[in-house]
DNA sequence: AATCTTAATCGTAATATTGCAATATTATAA
DNA sequence: TTATAATATTGCAATATTACGATTAAGATT
Protein backbone atom coordinates (compact mmCIF):
# COMPACT_ATOMS: atom_id res chain seq x y z
CA UNK A 1 0.00 0.00 0.00
CA UNK A 2 1.35 3.31 0.69
CA UNK A 3 -1.30 5.08 -2.10
CA UNK A 4 -4.19 6.93 -0.93
CA UNK A 5 -7.68 5.25 -2.01
CA UNK A 6 -8.82 8.49 -3.79
CA UNK A 7 -11.74 6.22 -5.18
CA UNK A 8 -13.36 5.99 -1.94
CA UNK A 9 -14.34 9.22 -1.24
CA UNK A 10 -16.05 12.34 -2.70
CA UNK A 11 -14.38 14.62 -5.83
CA UNK A 12 -15.10 16.91 -3.17
CA UNK A 13 -12.99 15.43 -0.38
CA UNK A 14 -10.25 14.77 -2.53
CA UNK A 15 -10.48 17.89 -3.89
CA UNK A 16 -9.88 19.88 -0.49
CA UNK A 17 -7.83 17.23 0.84
CA UNK A 18 -5.34 17.37 -2.39
CA UNK A 19 -4.91 21.37 -1.68
CA UNK A 20 -4.78 20.94 1.61
CA UNK A 21 -1.49 18.34 1.01
CA UNK A 22 -0.16 21.37 -1.16
CA UNK A 23 -0.03 23.57 1.60
CA UNK A 24 1.14 21.18 3.93
CA UNK A 25 4.91 22.18 3.76
CA UNK A 26 6.54 25.03 5.52
CA UNK A 27 8.74 26.28 2.05
CA UNK A 28 5.34 25.88 0.09
CA UNK A 29 3.46 28.17 2.69
CA UNK A 30 6.90 30.52 2.34
CA UNK A 31 6.91 30.32 -1.53
CA UNK A 32 2.75 31.15 -0.94
CA UNK A 33 3.66 34.03 1.02
CA UNK A 34 6.17 35.17 -1.07
CA UNK A 35 4.25 35.37 -4.15
CA UNK A 36 1.16 37.61 -2.50
CA UNK A 37 4.23 39.97 -0.87
CA UNK A 38 5.37 40.98 -3.59
CA UNK A 39 3.92 43.67 -6.08
CA UNK A 40 5.13 42.14 -9.41
CA UNK A 41 4.38 38.20 -10.26
CA UNK A 42 7.43 38.64 -12.21
CA UNK A 43 9.82 36.73 -9.34
CA UNK A 44 12.74 35.15 -9.84
CA UNK A 45 14.43 34.99 -6.74
CA UNK A 46 12.46 33.01 -5.02
CA UNK A 47 15.61 30.88 -4.79
CA UNK A 48 17.43 34.06 -2.83
CA UNK A 49 14.64 33.79 -0.35
CA UNK A 50 14.29 30.64 0.77
CA UNK A 51 17.02 28.53 2.79
CA UNK A 52 16.78 25.36 -0.02
CA UNK A 53 18.22 24.24 -3.14
CA UNK A 54 17.11 25.51 -6.35
CA UNK A 55 15.97 21.97 -6.94
CA UNK A 56 14.01 21.60 -4.26
CA UNK A 57 12.78 24.57 -4.56
CA UNK A 58 11.40 23.79 -8.31
CA UNK A 59 10.07 20.66 -7.20
CA UNK A 60 7.93 22.30 -4.54
CA UNK A 61 6.66 25.01 -7.38
CA UNK A 62 5.83 21.89 -9.27
CA UNK A 63 3.35 20.58 -6.66
CA UNK A 64 1.85 23.83 -5.99
CA UNK A 65 1.07 23.99 -9.69
CA UNK A 66 -0.56 20.50 -10.11
CA UNK A 67 -2.69 21.07 -7.75
CA UNK A 68 -3.66 24.15 -9.57
CA UNK A 69 -3.04 26.40 -6.63
CA UNK A 70 -0.63 29.09 -8.87
CA UNK A 71 0.25 29.06 -12.33
CA UNK A 72 3.27 29.69 -14.41
CA UNK A 73 3.89 31.68 -17.30
CA UNK A 74 7.36 32.30 -19.18
CA UNK A 75 7.86 36.26 -19.49
CA UNK A 76 10.91 36.47 -21.68
CA UNK A 77 13.75 35.98 -19.22
CA UNK A 78 11.89 35.57 -15.82
CA UNK A 79 8.90 33.25 -15.17
CA UNK A 80 5.77 34.59 -14.02
CA UNK A 81 4.11 32.79 -11.18
CA UNK A 82 0.66 33.76 -10.25
CA UNK A 83 -1.61 32.06 -7.42
CA UNK A 84 -4.85 31.20 -9.37
CA UNK A 85 -7.16 33.05 -7.59
CA UNK A 86 -10.28 30.82 -8.62
CA UNK A 87 -8.43 27.91 -7.16
CA UNK A 88 -8.00 29.46 -4.38
CA UNK A 89 -11.08 31.18 -3.67
CA UNK A 90 -12.77 27.76 -4.17
CA UNK A 91 -10.89 26.54 -1.60
CA UNK A 92 -11.42 28.79 0.57
CA UNK A 93 -14.98 28.34 0.12
CA UNK A 94 -15.02 24.98 0.71
CA UNK A 95 -13.04 25.41 4.28
CA UNK A 96 -15.34 27.78 5.62
CA UNK A 97 -17.79 25.85 5.07
CA UNK A 98 -16.36 23.27 7.29
CA UNK A 99 -15.47 26.08 9.28
CA UNK A 100 -18.81 27.93 9.62
CA UNK A 101 -20.33 24.61 10.97
CA UNK A 102 -17.84 25.24 14.07
CA UNK A 103 -20.39 27.72 15.08
CA UNK A 104 -22.13 24.84 17.51
CA UNK A 105 -20.23 23.76 20.58
CA UNK A 106 -19.83 20.12 21.28
CA UNK A 107 -17.72 19.12 24.30
CA UNK B 1 16.90 13.01 2.81
CA UNK B 2 13.17 12.70 2.86
CA UNK B 3 12.35 14.89 5.78
CA UNK B 4 11.32 18.15 6.11
CA UNK B 5 13.48 20.89 7.01
CA UNK B 6 10.84 22.34 9.30
CA UNK B 7 13.92 24.45 11.23
CA UNK B 8 14.51 26.40 8.74
CA UNK B 9 10.90 27.81 8.84
CA UNK B 10 9.31 29.97 10.78
CA UNK B 11 6.56 28.60 13.83
CA UNK B 12 3.77 30.29 12.02
CA UNK B 13 4.88 28.54 8.42
CA UNK B 14 5.25 25.25 10.16
CA UNK B 15 2.16 25.58 12.28
CA UNK B 16 0.14 26.38 8.71
CA UNK B 17 1.93 23.32 7.25
CA UNK B 18 1.21 21.34 10.25
CA UNK B 19 -2.46 21.52 10.02
CA UNK B 20 -2.64 21.80 6.44
CA UNK B 21 -0.76 18.30 5.84
CA UNK B 22 -2.94 16.82 8.17
CA UNK B 23 -5.94 18.01 6.48
CA UNK B 24 -4.04 16.59 3.38
CA UNK B 25 -6.00 13.23 3.16
CA UNK B 26 -9.77 12.70 1.98
CA UNK B 27 -9.81 10.35 5.32
CA UNK B 28 -9.60 13.19 7.13
CA UNK B 29 -11.53 15.56 5.64
CA UNK B 30 -14.34 12.64 6.11
CA UNK B 31 -13.91 12.19 9.54
CA UNK B 32 -13.42 16.16 10.26
CA UNK B 33 -16.58 15.92 8.03
CA UNK B 34 -18.38 13.58 10.22
CA UNK B 35 -17.62 15.14 13.72
CA UNK B 36 -18.90 18.16 12.22
CA UNK B 37 -22.15 16.51 11.19
CA UNK B 38 -23.58 14.51 13.79
CA UNK B 39 -24.82 16.76 17.45
CA UNK B 40 -22.63 14.22 19.45
CA UNK B 41 -18.88 14.14 19.44
CA UNK B 42 -19.39 11.02 20.57
CA UNK B 43 -19.05 8.70 17.46
CA UNK B 44 -18.01 5.20 17.65
CA UNK B 45 -19.55 4.42 14.26
CA UNK B 46 -16.75 6.62 12.47
CA UNK B 47 -15.37 2.98 11.86
CA UNK B 48 -18.97 1.74 10.10
CA UNK B 49 -18.95 5.92 8.10
CA UNK B 50 -15.90 5.34 6.33
CA UNK B 51 -14.81 2.35 3.55
CA UNK B 52 -11.71 1.92 5.57
CA UNK B 53 -10.18 -0.56 8.02
CA UNK B 54 -10.34 0.38 11.72
CA UNK B 55 -6.70 -0.02 12.63
CA UNK B 56 -6.08 2.66 9.27
CA UNK B 57 -9.00 4.62 10.62
CA UNK B 58 -7.29 4.54 13.94
CA UNK B 59 -3.67 5.93 12.50
CA UNK B 60 -5.70 8.72 11.06
CA UNK B 61 -7.56 9.82 13.85
CA UNK B 62 -3.93 9.96 15.95
CA UNK B 63 -2.51 12.06 13.24
CA UNK B 64 -5.29 14.75 13.48
CA UNK B 65 -4.99 14.60 17.28
CA UNK B 66 -1.18 15.00 17.07
CA UNK B 67 -1.43 18.13 15.28
CA UNK B 68 -4.09 19.52 17.93
CA UNK B 69 -7.03 19.37 15.34
CA UNK B 70 -9.17 16.88 17.29
CA UNK B 71 -9.13 15.93 20.90
CA UNK B 72 -10.09 12.29 21.92
CA UNK B 73 -11.50 11.71 25.82
CA UNK B 74 -12.75 8.58 26.98
CA UNK B 75 -16.46 8.52 27.31
CA UNK B 76 -17.15 5.13 29.18
CA UNK B 77 -17.44 2.18 26.58
CA UNK B 78 -16.81 4.59 23.78
CA UNK B 79 -14.48 7.64 23.17
CA UNK B 80 -15.41 11.69 22.37
CA UNK B 81 -13.58 13.15 19.34
CA UNK B 82 -14.20 16.67 19.41
CA UNK B 83 -12.88 19.39 17.19
CA UNK B 84 -10.63 21.47 19.13
CA UNK B 85 -11.94 24.83 17.98
CA UNK B 86 -9.03 26.88 19.52
CA UNK B 87 -6.82 25.08 16.92
CA UNK B 88 -9.01 25.46 14.24
CA UNK B 89 -9.74 29.03 14.83
CA UNK B 90 -6.27 30.01 14.78
CA UNK B 91 -6.00 27.89 11.45
CA UNK B 92 -8.60 29.20 9.92
CA UNK B 93 -7.12 33.19 11.26
CA UNK B 94 -4.06 32.15 9.86
CA UNK B 95 -5.53 31.12 6.32
CA UNK B 96 -7.61 34.35 6.23
CA UNK B 97 -4.63 35.74 6.57
CA UNK B 98 -3.09 34.76 3.50
CA UNK B 99 -6.63 34.70 1.35
CA UNK B 100 -7.31 38.51 2.46
CA UNK B 101 -3.87 39.17 0.75
CA UNK B 102 -5.34 37.53 -2.13
CA UNK B 103 -7.95 40.70 -3.13
CA UNK B 104 -4.78 42.63 -4.81
CA UNK B 105 -5.23 40.88 -8.16
CA UNK B 106 -2.15 40.06 -10.19
CA UNK B 107 -1.93 38.65 -13.46
C1' DA C 1 29.21 31.36 -31.81
C1' DA C 2 30.53 31.25 -26.87
C1' DT C 3 29.01 32.39 -22.47
C1' DC C 4 26.04 33.56 -18.74
C1' DT C 5 21.68 33.17 -16.29
C1' DT C 6 17.62 31.03 -14.77
C1' DA C 7 14.64 27.34 -14.18
C1' DA C 8 13.41 22.46 -15.14
C1' DT C 9 14.58 17.62 -15.10
C1' DC C 10 17.07 13.31 -13.89
C1' DG C 11 18.80 10.20 -10.68
C1' DT C 12 19.08 8.72 -6.21
C1' DA C 13 19.37 8.35 -1.07
C1' DA C 14 16.89 9.06 3.16
C1' DT C 15 12.70 9.24 5.26
C1' DA C 16 7.54 9.42 5.64
C1' DT C 17 2.90 7.87 4.60
C1' DT C 18 -0.78 4.64 3.70
C1' DG C 19 -3.15 0.56 4.58
C1' DC C 20 -4.18 -3.64 6.80
C1' DA C 21 -3.75 -8.26 9.39
C1' DA C 22 -2.73 -9.66 13.77
C1' DT C 23 -2.62 -8.61 18.32
C1' DA C 24 -3.16 -5.91 22.50
C1' DT C 25 -5.65 -2.92 25.48
C1' DT C 26 -9.53 -1.15 28.03
C1' DA C 27 -13.99 -0.90 29.79
C1' DT C 28 -18.52 -2.80 30.20
C1' DA C 29 -21.80 -6.82 30.57
C1' DA C 30 -23.07 -11.28 31.90
C1' DT D 1 -14.20 -14.19 36.32
C1' DT D 2 -15.22 -14.68 31.58
C1' DA D 3 -16.93 -12.91 27.62
C1' DT D 4 -17.93 -8.94 24.57
C1' DA D 5 -17.29 -4.41 22.53
C1' DA D 6 -14.57 -0.74 20.87
C1' DT D 7 -10.34 1.38 20.05
C1' DA D 8 -5.12 1.27 19.98
C1' DT D 9 -0.71 -0.65 18.84
C1' DT D 10 2.60 -3.44 16.31
C1' DG D 11 4.77 -4.97 12.28
C1' DC D 12 5.23 -4.90 7.65
C1' DA D 13 4.82 -4.18 2.53
C1' DA D 14 3.90 -0.83 -1.04
C1' DT D 15 4.27 3.66 -2.33
C1' DA D 16 5.13 8.72 -1.78
C1' DT D 17 7.78 12.67 -0.33
C1' DT D 18 11.82 15.44 0.51
C1' DA D 19 16.17 17.06 -0.70
C1' DC D 20 20.05 17.84 -3.54
C1' DG D 21 24.06 17.12 -6.96
C1' DA D 22 24.54 16.82 -11.72
C1' DT D 23 22.81 17.83 -15.93
C1' DT D 24 19.92 19.89 -19.34
C1' DA D 25 17.11 23.50 -21.79
C1' DA D 26 16.23 28.05 -23.36
C1' DG D 27 16.69 32.76 -23.59
C1' DA D 28 19.86 36.85 -22.91
C1' DT D 29 24.46 38.96 -23.29
C1' DT D 30 28.83 39.56 -24.96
Amino acid sequence: MGATKTILFTDKQNEIASISKALGHPARIAIIEYLLKVDSCICGDIVNELPLAQPTISQHLKELKNCGLIKGTIEGTAICYCIDEKVLNKFQKHMSEIFTKLMKKCC
